[in-house]
DNA sequence: AGCACGCCGACT
DNA sequence: GTCGGCGTGCTC
């Protein structure tokens, strides 16, 4: 037996670096192991849920560890693969363990703390002379056994909380403590089953006459065993149980009352107990269901398999709507059925109802789905099951969804791999769900499947390269045509004055026809709001956001100027401050004026938009793609969400209003995008049966992206946009890495992003752009100023965690400790 | 991040 | 004179 203390290291969900040590008590040393959760004191008096990292016996020397509060599980909730999924992640993206960390769990499995106040045990009641609000305070506590800090702010003015609190501390009369919530909480549910005495049969006959003269007991009875014997199993985290009928299905569906099963319950006829049910299991009827595929996607499917014997990662090219889900199907069903669990990803807005089903009939109960969108506690309850000896064998999930616990990942498909919300962009860590997946895949041996119609260029390159598969699939599913593309020169209708608003005479008969026929039109603008900006018309006087430098857009729905940037919110001025004219116009086409002007031209039809502003709703974004789909809705009219993989079979036209607007972003990846977006949403027209057809509007129709989108012609696209990122130095050639400095002072924001540049000179063979004012100066108060490095060559990694470093030194220096640094690795 | 400590302006 | 503003330092 060794007498040495035990130590472990703990990451906090902190943005800081590093574990921290703590110091681990006797009577707990046995059961302290890696991936388990702690509660430590973190600082004064904070309580945080930790991992533990690591254990060890050298006590740190430069400060005396502080003991742990408390070991959380039995069994560890993080396995150790995963700890070294979260280093690969802070070390490639710049960021901190605690940040991996705060984006790996749930919140569900951190527990946070909440200062507390509880009256003093010995406090006498005595009155003394106490302020009014001290009184108040005092009252309320005799009301309730604690107040949180958040309650008594409400009490009393919100600057003067922690005085009156350290006074009222100060004469012991209450006392503070911190205390943890469990925020999980199992999901529980009242089941009743038979007494154990009652499986003698002739038991039963008695019973039966015991009851003949309370009826309502006697019905209660016979409906639960009918319910026991026909209705569907109960489903738990341990499997099925039998004969079990729960509370709500015997009182609430079948009209029993309450107190004649209580009465059973007392007579000892039915046992009433609690079970944690799961909240995931829909056991709704799932049939499986055969897929046959094309000959195409089989031996796209064979060339798969293939590829995977050599190669860890291969790109499926294939179509809008060639049938690559089938695929992935087949793939799901062959690595199950070999043990290996599959992840299933796809960009949080396409998992929708319909590939849930879809994937749900093939694999029933097999089937896990993981996103933002589902509550906490679902979310735990999935992490759990993976954690469980029988975890889903698939899961379906958005970007997150990786930092599951796997056990056994054989594969991964991220579909739709050009979709840059895989990229996550606001906390740290800022991640790329494709590039992490490499990782997680090359980690666990496993195969890793991208898809899309129109690849990213990092992808298609690699694809190109070699350096993983690649595999195009080009017929559409079911022999139906790629759409006609028409394109609509906005130069010409507006020489002949023949548009109207922000459609030209040839879109609008386009729409007609189709209308007539029928079918449905999807119209695309990328720009949400009523207008882009208001403008004076006497002095060009243009309103803008308090606290960015950008321009309010209008949104006639709610009569406001908003900005799009922090969320803003003005009144519309009658007056320009500026001349006092109050002619005032509206400048620019978003989509609520499009819709509005759509339902104008086309007075029978039925016109929605789907936007940010009207998906807000839990369920308005599911509500809009069935009513579409179930041709309630005659126009859609959208932003980028109408291009993201949805299946309509209706569509017959599809018109992109202002084409010009994707080509002249000044970004790097602006042709890229818009030959994406154009393609994708013009991927939505024509289904069954007919052809479908597209309508671009653009002032330059012979601009090299539209005659690539107008030709289906990706892989021209691809090669003129390699020669330009060459020639420039742009991914894939080189590495980005930005660096944003945000501060309210414009002065300190200068100062800090010269002296960060300065500061990176020594850094080798790369190339530093700026501090630059990147387009919208101001967002949210604070100025921004940004840094880009462009590096290649090797020793990458080495020159990365020199570059955190010196960002961790700058932003150290006295000066610039209030300044944010942001990098951002592989920016999008 | 969150919190305490500490040093300068507008008020009971 | 005090309250409370936020710059600065530190957390195992």
């Amino acid at each position: 037996m060794s007498s040495l203390a035990l130590f472990v290291e703990v990451i906090l969900p902190l943005p800081l670096a590093g574990t921290f040590t703590y110091r681990v008590p006797r009577n707990i040393e046995d059961e302290v192991a890696i991936g388990k959760r702690v509660v430590v004191q973190f600082g004064r008096k904070k309580l945080y849920t930790g991992i533990i990292a690591d254990r060890h016996d050298k006590p740190p020397t430069s400060y005396q560890a502080k003991y742990l509060e408390e070991l959380l599980d039995d069994e560890p909730v993080v396995f150790g693969h995963q700890l070294a999924f979260w280093n690969w992640i802070r070390e490639y993206y710049l960021c901190h363990l605690g940040d991996a960390m705060q984006a790996a769990l749930p919140s569900g499995l951190k527990l946070s703390s909440e200062s507390r106040l509880a009256i003093h045990p010995d406090y006498t009641g005595e009155m003394e002379e106490l302020e009014e609000e001290e009184l108040d305070i005092l009252e309320a506590l005799q009301n309730n056994t604690f107040l949180t800090l958040d309650e008594i702010g409400k009490l009393v003015r919100k600057t003067h909380v922690h005085a009156i609190i350290r006074s009222l501390v100060e004469k012991q009369i209450v006392v503070q403590y911190e205390e943890l919530q469990q925020k999980f909480k199992p999901k529980t549910e009242i089941i009743y089953r038979l007494a154990d005495w009652l499986e003698d049969k002739s038991k039963m006959a008695e019973v039966f006459d015991a009851l003949s003269r309370a009826p309502k007991q006697l019905e209660a009875l016979m409906q639960f065993i009918q319910s026991s014997k026909t209705g569907k199993d109960i489903y738990t985290e341990h499997g099925r149980s039998k004969g079990v009928v729960k509370r709500q299905v015997l009182i609430s569906d079948n009209g029993i009352s309450a107190a004649a099963v209580d009465q059973l319950v007392k007579k000892e006829i039915l046992v009433k107990s609690e079970l944690e049910v799961s909240r995931l299991i829909d056991t709704d009827a799932w049939a499986t269901e055969d897929i046959v595929l094309t000959l195409e996607q089989q031996k796209v499917f064979d060339e798969l398999n293939e590829l995977f014997t050599t190669k860890g990662a291969a790109l499926l090219h294939g179509v809008t709507s060639s049938g690559k889900t089938e695929i992935y199907i087949q793939l799901i069903q062959e690595h199950t059925s070999q043990g290996g669990q599959v992840l299933y990803m796809l960009p949080e807005i396409a998992l929708t109802a319909h590939i849930i089903q879809r994937l749900q009939k093939h694999f029933g109960d097999k089937v896990g789905i993981y996103h933002s969108k589902m509550s906490d506690n679902e979310r735990v309850e999935v992490w759990k099951k993976q954690l469980s000896q029988e975890p889903y064998d698939v899961v379906l999930g958005a970007r997150s969804s990786l930092f599951l616990p796997f056990k056994k990942l054989g594969l991964i498909i991220l579909d739709e791999e050009h979709e840059h919300t895989f990229k996550q962009h606001d906390p740290a860590p800022r991640y790329h769900a494709r590039d992490a997946a490499a990782y997680l895949c090359k980690q666990h041996e496993a195969k890793l499947l991208l898809g899309s119609a129109t690849p990213s260029i990092e992808a298609y390159f690699n694809g190109k390269k070699g350096r993983i598969g690649l595999v195009h699939l080009t017929e559409r599913y079911g022999g139906v045509q790629l759409p006609h593309i028409e394109i609509s020169d906005l130069r010409l209708e507006r020489k002949a004055e023949s548009m109207k608003g922000p459609f030209s005479s040839q879109l609008l008969q386009r729409i007609n026809e189709t209308l007539q026929r029928r079918q449905q039109v999807i119209i695309f603008q990328n720009r949400r709001g009523y207008s882009s900006f208001v403008q004076c018309n006497g002095c060009g006087w243009v309103p803008d956001c308090v606290s960015c430098d950008i321009s309010l857009t209008y949104h006639k729905y709610s009569n406001d100027l908003r900005c799009h940037y922090c969320g803003h919110a003005d009144k519309v001025p009658h007056v320009c401050p500026n001349c006092q004219s109050t002619y005032l116009k509206t400048k620019g086409f978003g989509t609520e004026q499009v819709e509005e002007e759509l339902a104008l031209h086309f007075p029978s039809a039925v016109v929605a938009r789907m936007d940010m502003d009207t998906t807000r709703g839990k369920h308005a974004y599911t509500r809009i793609i069935s009513d579409f789909e179930e041709k309630r809705i005659d126009i859609l009219v959208g932003t980028q969400m109408v291009t993201k993989g949805l299946d309509f079979d209706h569509v017959g036209l599809v018109g992109i209003l202002n084409a010009d607007a994707l080509l002249n972003y000044p970004d790097f990846r602006s042709f890229e995008r818009a030959y994406q977006l154009m393609a994708q949403v013009s991927g939505r027209a024509g289904r069954k049966g007919r052809r479908g057809l597209v309508v671009i509007q653009t002032s330059e129709p012979t601009h090299f992206i539209v005659e690539q989108v107008v030709r289906n012609d990706y892989q021209g696209m691809y090669e003129s946009e390699l020669v330009q990122r060459k020639q420039f130095r742009y991914p894939p050639f080189i590495r980005m890495i930005t660096i944003t400095i945000k501060h309210r002072d414009r002065e300190k924001v200068d100062a800090a992003a010269d002296a960060l540049a300065k500061a990176l000179d020594p850094i080798p063979d790369k190339l530093l752009l700026g501090p630059e004012y990147p387009l919208v100066q101001r967002i949210r108060n604070k100025y921004n100023k940004q840094i880009i490095l462009k590096m290649g060559g090797a020793n990458i990694k080495e020159r990365k965690a020199q570059i955190f470093k010196i960002i961790q030194e700058v932003n150290a220096d006295k000066d610039f400790r209030s300044v944010y640094f942001q990098p951002d690795v592989d920016p999008i």
